[in-house]
DNA sequence: CAACTTGTTTACTT
DNA sequence: AAAGTAAACAAGTT
């Protein structure tokens, strides 16, 4: 479940990769991975699309970006967004192997490499950008970059629950579920505090520990043979994330789940007083 | 078989 | 009315 480490993974793999090669050949094995607009429905895509990707060919790769959750490549004057949805991932092959399984759409380089993007489940997409800009187009700051309390704070209005809102992109991006609730813990606030009720402090905390989370987990990772993997030996890569019922790493109670916005939320009860504080 | 995952749209509720 | 919640949907793994 790529969140904003895991693309940040993916990014600098892809730049290693990609920059500074040429395409030389597209292949397009599922056509309805490539996609007009984000978040639409997977549908058979026009001509046009697919001649805009095929378009590909021949050209120079000559960057590569991300913000929250969304990867961006540069080809020629045209930018391109990969979103990797729930199972999207890279592999790197000579020309000669065939395509991997749930391979989707592959770009064959000038150094005889194909980069191919695959994705099981099929909920990531790749969709053609008019400018670099369109890649933060309705999201919020990316989440490594550093606020400060008041600014994080005045991105968030209302009643809802802080979690909800921390893994709201519009506000804030690259959070999803497991980083939402990592960061609370170690700000040790609870994941169901209203967002209105927070005290400045709060805030500050939270802004410290969430690059502070992303760091840590991009750190750990690392991208072998197609897959992003936790390299920590797989001790403590969670305090809170998955851990019902087992010691909270810093205190010892017993990690607690509540459902949040539909969503499977832990959270350590002692560490992170329900009633504020 | 059901739960779980992201992000968007649609449909309710407060 | 606006804001928030929830379900549905895409599709596969565990």
């Amino acid at each position: 479940m790529p969140e904003l480490p895991e693309v940040e993974v993916w990014r600098r793999a892809l730049h290693g990769w990609m920059v500074g090669r040429r395409i030389v050949g597209v292949r397009v094995l599922a056509p309805t991975s490539v996609r007009a607009r984000l978040g639409t429905r997977p549908v058979t895509p026009s001509a046009e699309l697919l001649e805009r990707v095929q378009g590909m060919e021949g050209g120079e790769v000559l960057a590569t970006a991300r913000h929250g959750k969304r990867l961006g490549v540069q080809v020629g004057e045209g930018w391109w967004l990969l979103h990797l949805g729930m199972s999207g991932r890279f592999e790197r092959l000579s020309r000669d192997e065939p395509a991997p399984t749930h391979a989707r759409v592959g770009w064959g380089l000038d150094d005889g490499q194909v980069v191919w993007f695959c994705d099981a489940r099929r909920f990531g997409a790749l969709v053609p950008l008019d400018s670099a800009a369109a890649l933060r187009e309705g999201l919020g700051p990316d989440a490594l970059e550093p606020l400060d309390g008041e600014s994080l704070a005045a991105r968030f209005r209302g009643r809802r629950a802080v979690k909800v809102a921390l893994m709201d992109q519009s506000c804030l991006a690259g959070l999803g579920n497991i980083h939402a609730a990592e960061a609370l813990w170690r700000a040790r606030v609870a994941p169901a505090r209203r967002v209105s009720e927070l005290s400045v402090a709060e805030w500050a905390w939270l802004a410290e520990a969430i690059p502070r989370q992303l760091r840590a987990a991009i750190d750990q990772m690392s991208e072998v043979d197609g897959f992003v993997y936790v390299t920590d030996g797989g001790e403590h890569v969670f305090a809170v994330y998955g851990r019902e019922g087992l010691p909270c790493p810093r205190c010892g109670t017993p990690v607690a789940r509540t459902v949040l916005g539909g969503r499977s939320t832990f959270w350590c009860p002692r560490c992170q007083p329900a009633e504020g504080g």
